[in-house]
DNA sequence: GATTAGCACTCCATTGCCATGAGTGCTAAT
DNA sequence: ATTAGCACTCATGGCAATGGAGTGCTAATC
């Protein structure tokens, strides 16, 4: 057979073997493989195809005498082209939707959420705090809670609130303190973020000098604000321990290697940020994440949006010997309902 | 030998088979014990002293021709009586010192500590959020985000902000907000949040009736807070790959109970809860801490204070086969180390 | 009377061996 | 092109033999 195209048999094989090595895991022989595909065949003809799989790096074989095993790229083939999805009966859908109502706390939804993913998928889940891309100032608003600390309280976007203890260098009384503030609703609120940040460094030279301290804390928080809405990425996982139930992570070496990654979040968040921009489903088999570290794990994910704005990416990370039929449409799905219940907090 | 009392011999003996014991985790036979203990006895006679610890209950052995282990009341006579604790070498103390300097948010400083125990011990750290037993109204705002809905914000203590998304019956303007604000402020500023709540339903009866509808919402956010306030326990922890490590969690059944409890953090809180009466280290051998799920763990434990008051715990766990010696000062003193850094947080 | 040497005994862990069975590749027949 | 047949490979599990670490007991010793 020639070794670029896969013909219509090799192809139902291919994707027989895949389902029979997901459900059990373990390298299936030529005789599983002709019970099990719809093909009349003999053993000794799949034998054949087997071979021609095999030249082609679509499935490796542990030893001589083992059956086969698909490679990340006969994964890859499979995923692409001979995967039919499970559609999610509505019971399961309204189950999902009952658990992501909007109410409750925006990390509580969060957690909800990643909970839902790693319960529905036995996996782990994964799911990114949003960050809103245009953070607009609603409210600023400063307490005065010692001689030299001023608590600044900003107001963003809906109903996001961040605030910061500022250091000052002299007191400023309450009425100072209210001032400036009004000062600044006045001028900034409505605006984006990154233009209060250049619009307070204009200010800073008209302002009367009296103030003019306390603005310059301001501008510091202000900047911590930014900081924090632009480049605090993190995300809250769960069901990590589903983890421990396969095989492929019985070495605990490779279990810790795994766990620390995700205590240590860089690496899984490098990965979640490529899928910002994507705008579907997005699949990671084996290491082409780019991470060996997750070289017998498959990473599915999916953005999710808020006011037609993608605001982060959810997922789920499990062995690549996963149930994809079943599990991407979880996650497709997953996405939108969060997106939906992130709507109807507006 | 009565079987009541310990004399010289036998606590010396049963002191350096949980040393031993500790160090390479190996049932240590007589022969070994004879070479390490100080005391010049003859395999036979330790042979028979360990009959007797045995029968005491202080030390088992898994067969009949292995050596002895210490058994969780033979940990517990060690730690009580024989142990000597080792005293940190000022440069670790430094360390610790340079780490947990008060900078940056509260969060961030609980997780270094926690990381901090979890490095110096190479078992999983567990720090407290700390909750501060009076928690003080300093200031309320109240700032409209949409027809339906106000933010409320509510400042605590010294610089704690909570802030609740409130839906109301019916639109507030602005000046309703502030004149609402103003009416706590003046009221209830100060006092301590318990006093609000039912200072609130007292005050319910006399408020004019255009406010009555934000009151009643704001009480709502009132109670809210209180209940997070005091009921929200929760605890950062850290390293918890660090037990992947010992051999006693090598099952990985008993490993997944493990961290399904950290994730599920009822059980641990419920311990670390106990912790916070008491005033000193405090050490859980097995399952003292009653609960078998953490049979061959230990828990050591410290409250922690800031102004004088414990507002939280922190400890380490792992297998009972740890350094006492080492871990027992390590918890002692970050619990010291991070009172010191809250306080002068001010 | 306490301590110790000596000895028989127990039990685990390791090793080597063999049988088994699942599965392959190749060749020749269909 | 497909398939039956066959020799070959390799992982696995059972089994017995072996070695070693350590014990308990008894009798000798200090």
């Amino acid at each position: 057979m020639a070794s670029g195209e896969l013909n219509e048999r090799a192809q139902q094989l291919l994707k027989t073997l895949v389902e029979c090595y997901i459900q059990d895991g373990q390298p299936v022989g030529s005789r599983t493989l002709a019970r099990h595909s719809a093909l009349d065949l003999s053993p000794a003809t799949i034998r054949n195809v087997m071979a021609d799989l095999e030249e082609m790096g679509l499935v490796s074989a542990p030893h001589t005498s083992a059956g086969r095993m698909p490679t990340a790229q006969g994964y890859r083939v499979f995923v692409n082209s001979l995967l039919k999805f499970q559609s999610l009966d509505s019971g399961e859908v309204m189950k999902l939707q009952r658990q992501l109502d909007p109410q409750g706390t925006l990390p509580d939804l969060i957690g909800r959420a990643s909970n839902l993913l790693s319960g529905l998928t036995k996996l782990a889940g994964l799911v990114t705090v949003p960050r809103w891309e245009q953070a607009i100032l609603r409210h600023v608003e400063f307490i005065g809670l010692s001689e030299d600390r001023v608590l600044a309280i900003f107001v963003i976007n809906d109903s996001e609130v961040q605030n910061h203890v500022i250091r000052t260098q002299r007191h400023f009384t309450p009425s100072e303190l209210e001032q400036a503030a009004n000062y600044l609703n006045a001028h900034f609120v409505g605006k984006e973020l990154q233009a209060v940040r250049t619009g307070l460094v204009a200010a800073m030279q008209d302002v009367k000098e009296t103030v003019n301290a306390l603005m310059q804390a301001a501008m510091e928080a202000a900047e911590r604000v930014i900081d924090k809405e632009q480049g605090h990425h993190d995300y809250v996982l769960a069901g990590q321990t589903n983890l421990m139930g396969f095989a492929e992570f019985a070495n605990l070496e490779r279990l810790r290697q795994l766990f620390d990654a995700f205590a240590e979040k860089r690496d899984i968040l490098h990965i979640l940020d490529q899928c910002l921009r994507s705008d579907g489903v997005q699949i990671f088999i084996g290491d082409e994440s780019g991470y060996e570290l997750f070289g017998d794990c498959s990473v599915i994910t999916a953005p999710y949006r808020a006011e037609g704005k993608v605001v982060g990416v959810l997922g789920v990370i499990g062995p690549t010997r996963m149930a994809y039929e079943r599990v991407i449409p979880i996650v497709d799905i997953t996405a939108r309902l969060l997106g939906a219940a992130l709507n109807s907090r507006g």
